[in-house]
DNA sequence: CACTTGACCTGTCCGC
DNA sequence: TGCGGACAGGTCAAGT
């Protein structure tokens, strides 16, 4: 699912709503995607203290020192609805364009004010872990240990992405710019995205890309997560807000999903090919391979 | 270590 | 309408 900007669109949504309620209770319909090594009963009264992302990953921070980290992979969904919504004869008011609870509801988080926060995963990829939240920091979690730098982190610069690219030097850069160590937040929509808008080849390989062409690949990243944050992410199939709704970063897609289509720039169809096992799409014509 | 491939799941879509 | 195969936003582990 969900990259960088659909986590971030959520990560903002659910700021709004969660930020400073308590905790109540909380109900794991499918315990193979929820871990935690927490007692449940001290969940009760627990507040929300702050709602943050790290690279695809959501962290809810609760005021007893624990934090939830959500993990939504290809299909998960992180929908609040408030009580409000749901007072009308068990319809919501106004109805969520994603009915929840559903067949794909995993967890059920209830607050104290009438709230409810859904997790939802039709694949069963996600997770869902309750972890102390100084562990949550590396080197105590070994899944955001090994992340790379936050795109618009400042201190992360074009050189050290070039530099961290070094590690991928004989992979296609499309599929080091998907690797997380390298940098973070990349996935298959915004790495085509990213590509096309510098004018690089995605089966270019690392070690034929100059530092020139990895700044401009840096600077097409940027500003590829930046527009599809302003459009609140894409939704290809399963991707919602926290109020199930849609993205709409596709409408203005340059490559993805556009196989056949002509390159706003060269009128070109934009083919589609496998790369690193994930289909990418570019135009043959001004993405260069030389 | 770096790189590739298949596995994990369940649904939708497309061609016959 | 049914059936089979390809495909789907992401990691992971196991193989070379």
């Amino acid at each position: 699912m969900p990259e960088l900007p659909e986590v971030e669109t959520i990560k903002r949504g659910l700021e709004q709503v969660l930020l400073g309620l308590s905790l109540t209770n909380f109900e794991v319909l499918a315990p193979a995607r929820f871990h935690h090594k927490y007692d449940i009963g001290k969940l009760d009264k627990q507040k929300i203290t702050a709602v943050r992302r790290r690279a695809k990953v959501l962290i809810i921070d609760l005021d007893d020192g624990n934090s939830i980290l959500f993990h939504l992979k290809m299909t998960g969904q992180l929908i609040y609805q408030d009580e409000k919504d749901r007072i009308a004869g068990g319809h919501p008011t106004p109805p969520l364009k994603t009915p929840v609870p559903n067949k794909s509801t995993h967890v059920i988080f209830s607050f104290a004010n009438g709230g409810e926060l859904f997790f939802n995963d039709l694949r069963k990829f996600g997770w869902i872990k309750v972890i102390p939240t100084p562990e949550v920091e590396p080197p105590r979690f070994n899944y955001l240990q090994a992340i790379g730098p936050e795109p618009f982190d400042e201190a992360f610069t074009a050189e050290q992405f070039y530099k961290n690219l070094q590690r991928r030097k004989n992979t296609a850069i499309k599929t080091a710019i998907l690797d997380q160590t390298v940098i973070a937040g990349i996935g298959n929509i915004y790495s085509d995205e990213a590509l096309w808008l510098a004018k690089i080849h995605p089966n270019k390989k690392v070690k034929d890309v100059t530092q020139n062409e990895a700044i401009a690949v840096f600077c097409a990243i940027r500003e590829s997560l930046k527009i599809a944050i302003e459009h609140r992410g894409s939704s290809s199939r399963s991707y919602v807000d926290h109020k199930g709704d849609i993205g709409k970063f596709l409408d203005y897609a340059n490559t993805y999903h556009r196989t056949g289509e002509p390159c706003k720039r060269c009128k070109t169809p934009i083919i589609r090919q496998k790369i690193g096992g994930r289909s990418a799409h570019y135009c043959p014509t001004c993405q260069s391979i030389h």
